[in-house]
DNA sequence: TGCAGAATGTGACCTATGTCACCTAGCTCC
DNA sequence: GGAGCTAGGTGACATAGGTCACATTCTGCA
């Protein structure tokens, strides 16, 4: 399936377009393809636009003054990224987005997205749920966070997305579960 | 000011409705009043509406299997509250909401909601941007959790809430920032 | 006005996880 | 095909924060 169809797909679970609205709307989006290790946005960027990832694996991620890495976000196909708390806000990036591999995505500037959201009814009703469903996992996560362990939160994990563990490195694995990957290492090896 | 002339007042910060407009919208909604201790959402409750903040001070948690709270969210005038995972997917509550001081509200059912916002594009609008606000706002405090020791992020909590400090009780501070009570009240004892 | 419960402080001790150091096994790139 | 890098495992030790026990206020209200 193209990208195109894609999209279309992923956006008629939700909202309905004609074939000529969804058209327009898609015309807004610029294809674009990136190579393992690529960095999309960095700290102290300009965030003018959110990606829609057709292909490969993304990382949104927030180094600390101490050279941790936390990672927000593993973007897989069909799931949206950018560093939103910047692009929302007209402010510069705080956290970065990288490949984990190989990436074809589109991309939608913040003042398009807006401009359709406005034109076209159905598009800010999208945009609406996407976000919806966002905050409702983020506060999944957080929960998680407060109330589980981190072997906990590592099946956790792996049930949600199962084809993460041989994608993705371990140490990125750890970062996102928010533990060093010495810990990570150790909750898998002993059998506790 | 009543509670009419808050919403409006909140409202109009993101989306331009006529007056006509927002009495339509506002006729949708119910004014309630809950004393201190009160509870709103109860774990296992069918969720039909969610509520806008007038006065005094809700809590949105979760306990678990080990009888621990953690606190999702304090809700203070001019904020929105429910369980968002029940209220969107039409399922049972997760988490419930009780009242920490006496407090009026507004209320709306999800599904007046739906069809205003079908209805009334600018309806749309705003919510969609509530809910960016509300994402943005949990993936910083869910970096807050990766990054911060307790103290920290009890400091951070102060600076961004500072009516809490004497509103809440310690404990549920506590609860809020996912740390025992015994250690958070250590925290600002020992000037560390 | 007096008492039962909440809220809070604090000491002693325990535990999960971080940190540091070092080792091994694959890759990748000239 | 070796040099150097990255991922990953593991032991020893440090530490933040949890748990339990108990003392001290505070508060609502009978």
């Amino acid at each position: 399936m193209d990208g195109k169809d894609l999209l279309r797909q992923h956006i008629a679970k939700t909202a309905s377009l004609t074939d000529d609205e969804f058209d327009y709307f898609f015309s807004h989006f610029k294809s674009e393809t990136f190579k393992k290790g690529q960095v999309i946005i960095s700290e102290g960027d300009v965030v003018e636009k959110e990606y829609f990832v057709l292909s490969g694996c993304l990382k949104a991620f927030f180094v600390n003054d101490n050279i941790k890495m936390h990672i927000l976000q593993f973007t897989m196909p069909t799931w949206w990224t950018s560093d939103y708390a910047a692009l929302y806000n007209n402010t510069k990036a705080t956290i970065c987005i990288d490949c984990i591999s190989d990436a074809e995505v589109l991309s939608i500037s913040n003042e398009d997205r807006e401009k359709i959201c406005n034109e076209l009814h159905q598009v800010e009703h999208f945009f609406r749920w996407r976000t919806n469903k966002g905050y409702v996992a983020a506060q999944k996560r957080l929960l998680s966070f407060m109330n589980n362990d981190a072997k906990t939160r590592y099946e956790e994990l792996l049930a949600l997305y199962p084809a993460l563990y041989n994608m993705v490195p371990k140490h990125l694995i750890a970062a996102y579960l928010g533990v060093s990957r010495e810990t990570l290492s150790r909750l898998y090896t002993s059998s506790k």
